[in-house]
DNA sequence: TCGCGAATTGACAGCGCTGTCATTTGTGTC
DNA sequence: GACACAAATGACAGCGCTGTCAATTCGCGA
């Protein structure tokens, strides 16, 4: 038969009301007692009754991830966030649930109303692109329901989760390619209201202005984060009279369709042409040749998001906005001007 | 302030018992009470409180689905699947709860039994390669917790979920090649001991048996359903002084690693090489050119799994293994031998 | 030693629902 | 119309925990 915080408390001999003071880490109990009480629960392999907890505390436990699965970015990216929120979750004994909603759908208000109404979770982790959606936010903070953010494109202030510095980075990928010798250096954007489409776009550009270099219209073309619209973007480029000799790609889908249009046109990489992207889905080490990227460690995003947005659900702090950092992964599609 | 099922009550002047007996879809109601209630319930728009019912009722109308994170197939087949799994679970009301369990780990078993003593989810939808490993399925039966997987490697009876046939599947996918003239048609597979790697396997074994073709053996190339791995198995078949004129790879990221290859060597798909996967997954519709390959209705078997499980839990009925169909999903890397 | 405020502990009701079982209402039969 | 039986409904306790508030114990200065 379970175990039930009563057995815990006979056998530690104190009363139900203490043994739920430590379960909840609550203050005013004394250490020995404290100590007497967790070995008991240890001793049983004691396990709370998630509904019992919630259903008196008024409180789910509960974790909800949201994410858009109509408009979404790479899927690989959305599953390592979803394993590092599950992870601080975890942690923390939280349960999570996962929400898909669709952004541009007529029902998002009221499908998120009924997620809040039937499921009331504690607290809510956003994931891009819906990090910034106002209508979402407002109804959020209505419902008071706290929220945490991976990759909010907005910093106001109260915006809590975690953030990499994607412009910083971006910067730094076109400075290598500089580095390198490049001056021709095109730019394949992203969706453009995507915040990583935004900054990914302004590193570039920084970084451009840095050097010195006066940004060409023509190198800057529109894609739309998949390998197809890669392809799209580099046929373009590769039209033009005056080729790049680098093509900065806004996330790897896109530079690997880059590098595909690359063969069609009988173009060698990296030797006639360098490529980089960004990201660092599983893809791009595999790709012939590997390709240069930026990392972005989406799982420990998702963790730390959900760690912030735990901490202030648990009311142990302000939660902010935590700042993890990228790294260049510089492999073999990036090479010396040719 | 929220309406409890009391207030439902009252407004259909019956008993919360009652109400209670709608809510659950009981028997003994009479028609015209249960209309009464049930629009009492619209009005109000009232939800019952999970942890309630789940705490008076003994069950937690909760649904777990399990994957193996660490060696996992294409993270899009599993965000398809969850998707159609939780949509299936919203259609009922249970909610539902994602696993990633390393199945190579040692710790396996106990974190399956905390994700009991824990959650205690109502059933478990199991998904590839998790779904049929012996000490899971054991412990499943010993704690009771019903399951339905998706693509079960054996169909034994009381193995619920989804199966697509993918041997029928491969088999008319080499076919395919046959009737376009093929006769060297080389396979690349998968991981060894996926239930799907065997299957797509004996499929393309039955298509050339039935068109009288004897099995080349240095044209079976092992693979690991990574695009690395396309890459490997196919320079290793263009190393052939006899090379191949077509690959069938157990998957569409190594489909898309062959293209991969073949561009390396200069040949041209399809004209010198036809090229087919299986799975459908985007980017098989991007690449260039386009990859035929089977489609796996990955988000629907998902959905079904999951109702065949709910099918049990709700005390229904038996549940089944339910079947779906593919579609061959003929594009542009398929073509007449040269 | 006594008294007093603070720290610690406990008693008890109740969170919102369902299981059990008793009671009432309806149906068909002669 | 009376009776037997089934169908429909309700009363009530209790699921396992926590909030509230009262009771007890402790520490320490007078």
């Amino acid at each position: 038969m379970r175990v039930r915080l009563e057995d815990v408390a006979r056998a530690a001999s104190v009363s139900p009301k203490t043994v739920s003071r430590v379960l909840n880490d609550e203050a005013n109990v004394s250490d020995d007692t404290r100590q007497r009480v967790l070995a008991a629960m240890q001793a049983m392999d004691y396990r709370p009754h998630p509904s019992a907890r919630s259903l008196a505390g008024h409180r789910s436990f509960l974790v909800a991830m949201l994410y858009d699965n109509n408009d979404n970015p790479a899927s690989t990216y959305l599953a390592e966030i979803q394993d590092g929120v599950l992870e601080a979750c975890d942690e923390h004994r939280y349960s999570m649930m996962v929400r898909p909603l669709r952004m541009r759908s007529g029902d998002f208000i009221r499908r998120l109303d009924a997620l809040i109404a039937d499921h009331h979770p504690d607290g809510v982790v956003l994931t891009p692109p819906i990090t910034d959606y106002a209508p979402l936010l407002k109804r959020l903070r209505e419902a008071g329901v706290p929220h945490a953010s991976v990759s909010p494109a907005h910093r106001g202030k109260g915006i809590i989760g975690v953030r990499m510095d994607e412009q910083q980075a971006a910067r730094a990928m076109v400075e290598h390619l500089l580095a390198l010798g490049h001056r021709r250096i095109a730019h394949v954007v992203g969706i453009a209201d995507h915040g990583a489409s935004r900054w990914r776009l302004a590193g570039y550009r920084e970084a451009l202005a840095a050097a010195g270099i006066a940004e060409d219209p023509v190198l800057v073309v529109q894609g739309a984060f998949t390998f197809g619209s890669g392809v799209e973007a580099a046929r373009k480029l590769f039209a033009l009279k005056k080729r790049p000799t680098a093509v900065f790609a806004a996330n790897d889908d896109m530079a690997a369709g880059v590098m595909w249009a690359a063969g069609e046109y009988g173009i060698k990489v990296p030797h006639d042409l360098s490529v980089c992207g960004f990201d660092d889905i599983p893809l791009a080490r595999q790709l012939w040749p590997a390709l240069t990227t930026v990392r972005q460690p989406a799982r420990e995003m998702g963790k730390l998001a959900a760690l912030q947005l735990l901490e202030v659900v648990r009311g142990r702090g302000p939660g902010r906005l935590a700042q993890v950092g990228f790294s260049l992964e510089v492999r073999d599609s990036t090479a010396r001007v040719p």
